[in-house]
DNA sequence: AGGAAACCTTGACGCAGATCAAACGCGACC
DNA sequence: GGTCGCGTTTGATCTGCGTCAAGGTTTCCT
């Protein structure tokens, strides 16, 4: 049941300098010196286009550091959040010319790209990496469709705090306080994106985070160290899709 | 450019009755085959439904006739459809073994089957299924991440427009009227499942239904028999993602 | 025919969140 | 230090849509 809207495993690849979160099981040495060969990397400054929606693209590849987002916009200018880019999240789509979307780096950023036609023609030649890709495609596709229930029928506080859940359980790792059974991290997101995400504007998020904090639910020094109680950990059971529970 | 939650060409195999929309030229007559060996029709009344979120589900499928939806439900009752299913979409994950949403046939269904565990196998050996199945799951995936759009940043009217589009669109072939460029429909949805679908509530979706008559912008003959005009012919050109543009 | 159960429409009212507006905090740069 | 720009907070007001409630239509059952 994967909670998270890009909490995709990624495709390995010989010597990305990410931990990967997962491990393709079936690659051999063999693929992974092929995908070796045909990539390379690419750097972008925070507030960066990497691509705009409707130009030609001509790579496909994984964030190393760093997010990115999707973003969708309409003639005038509302604009939604559809994705959000975490290191080791894979971006493109095999088979495509164009880019469906703007993808906007929100932080520094480092990506490891393959060039496209060499990927296409390997896929066709190797089964393991459609499949592979396959997998990760349905995983974005629930996350996408876990999120049209936020969009559609939360309120403004629960979309903070399913947003707030999802960033911190894919930062679990780097800033968890294990004793205390709350997470720790920085938002990486303005309040403008965390508005263009949810579906609201930047004044409400910024209102409901105010309202988060007086209620003791959420610590927050500064305006981006932000720390959250953990129901992954504390109450577990349940599972399901409660977002933390943690409204009133 | 797919602006239609369920807008995917379907897998084909030997005997279906349907027209299929598009066809897997890879197919070859073997794989269509070993496809049938393995199939099995179900039926499914109006209501009924097909699986529970979390059910152990051992076949995938595709639509013969009839609509379904993909419904998330919260523990206070609050319901987001997530996907449409029409005649040739496809159900069901390759590699998860419980289903992920409550599958609902709104109309009378039929569904052709494949069992899982063979379906899998099969997927192992004949690549072009697995790379044929992520093309539909891209699909679907634009697909969600269009309508995300509309759950987060559209008005009442607009989402209400953009469904109609939608299953105008996918009903085009049937009841197009050319001469007149509009487009003529039963509306195969309930005012209620309307509203799930569009983060609404049902008197929401009534009311902007009577106002879109009474402004000229639709006919309604009944509850159920909708005229709308057609952009997609009128005006080709802008393209993107303006749902017609009728709204105003 | 009568009655019940779905399904749909319409009205009155209230509220969550949008909009408009002002001001604050903070780093960058002169 | 001053001031510019950006991100953020907070307040006042407005409004689109939800909520509650009543009544209408259609279909189906007895």
């Amino acid at each position: 049941m994967p909670n998270d809207l890009s909490l995709t495993a990624p495709l390995t690849c010989g010597d990305c300098p990410i931990k990967h979160r997962a491990v393709c099981a079936r690659c051999d040495a063999d693929e992974l010196h092929r995908l070796d060969e045909i990539k390379y990397y690419r750097t972008f400054e925070a507030g960066q286009t990497v691509i705009w929606s409707g130009d030609k693209m001509d790579f496909v590849g994984s964030v190393v550091s760093g997010i990115a987002t999707l973003t969708q916009t309409m003639e005038d200018g509302r604009t939604q959040m559809v994705g959000l880019l975490l290191p080791s999240d894979f971006v493109g789509r095999p088979g495509r010319d164009g880019a469906a979307y703007d993808v906007v780096a929100t932080t520094d950023l480092v990506m490891c790209c393959f060039r496209k036609k060499p990927f296409e023609t390997m896929m066709l030649e190797t089964p393991h990496i459609a499949q592979r890709l396959l997998e990760m495609t349905l995983d974005e596709l629930d996350a996408a469709r876990e999120w049209m229930l936020v969009l559609g029928r939360k309120t403004a506080r629960e979309k903070i705090a399913s947003l707030l859940s999802i960033i911190a359980r894919r930062n679990a790792t780097l800033d968890l306080k294990p004793a205390e059974g709350q997470l720790v991290f920085d938002l990486p997101l303005t309040r403008e994106a965390m508005a263009d995400y949810l579906g609201l504007t930047l004044e409400t998020v910024s209102r409901q985070m105010s309202a988060l904090k007086r209620d003791g639910v959420i610590l927050l020094e500064g305006k981006r160290h932000v720390t959250v109680p953990d129901f992954t950990r504390l109450q577990d059971e349940a599972g399901d899709d409660n977002d933390g529970g943690w409204l009133s």
